[in-house]
DNA sequence: TTTTATGCATAAGAAAATTATGTATATTTG
DNA sequence: CAAATATACATAATTTTCTTATGCATAAAA
């Protein structure tokens, strides 16, 4: 996923929160869309993707809809409304970490 | 260590900073220190604190000084060059964990 | 006197990733 | 045209990192 450990856990956080703002999307479009916000710095495994996003389905935060297109198959997400609440609370736990992370690596600055 | 998995992979560069800013720790004091600067927010568990003390020991990351004090054994760790460069890099990759995560979650406010 | 705090440690298990495969089709490149 | 790369899914073995549950021991507080 990246050569920094610090990426361990936050992958349904990032699953979650880009289909919460487009339609659908497959899971190989899931890692080149990473790939392009982060300009190459986070990518994507296969390994750790497509299990999580099965979880997720199984989980009921996605639905999943596969489809055949240019004789490739591929299994389109599409975010449930759990998926969202889920998504919102991931989120804020996201800025919780950051806030709790700058008080613990720079008590001064996160005092101003 | 808290309800949010996202604190995965964090505990080193904690420990690493922590250690890095005073002349040196014994386990149960980071534990108390970073409770008291987190507001509670983050409780680190003797389960992950202990072993990780020793891989960074193992490491040569940190050097270690048993001490008794008030008949109780301390174990005082203290950062050694290694360390302090490891520290300084992992700080830079929570810098870019963040801004990477930001990126991610927020691309709208991350661009401006 | 029993609970809480201080102080260390480890073992079993779970969660979430990496790494290594495997299958298959389409496109590009030498 | 053949080989490599890109697209698209999947899983299994292993590793990393943590939680949970213990265990031992002393000191202080309720």
């Amino acid at each position: 996923m990246s050569n920094s450990k610090l990426y361990k856990g936050s992958l349904t956080t990032i699953i979650l929160k880009l289909l919460n703002e487009s339609d659908k999307m497959y899971g190989y479009e899931i890692t080149q869309k990473v790939k392009e916000l982060t300009k190459g710095e986070l990518k994507i495994t296969e390994g750790a993707l497509y299990p999580a996003l099965h979880k997720l389905e199984a989980d009921g935060l996605l639905d999943v809809e596969v489809k055949k297109v240019d004789n490739r198959l591929r299994k389109y997400y599409k975010i449930t409304e759990n998926g969202e609440k889920e998504s919102s609370h991931q989120l804020s736990e996201l800025a919780s970490y950051i806030a709790t992370m700058q008080a613990l690596v720079n008590p001064k600055l996160s005092i101003e």
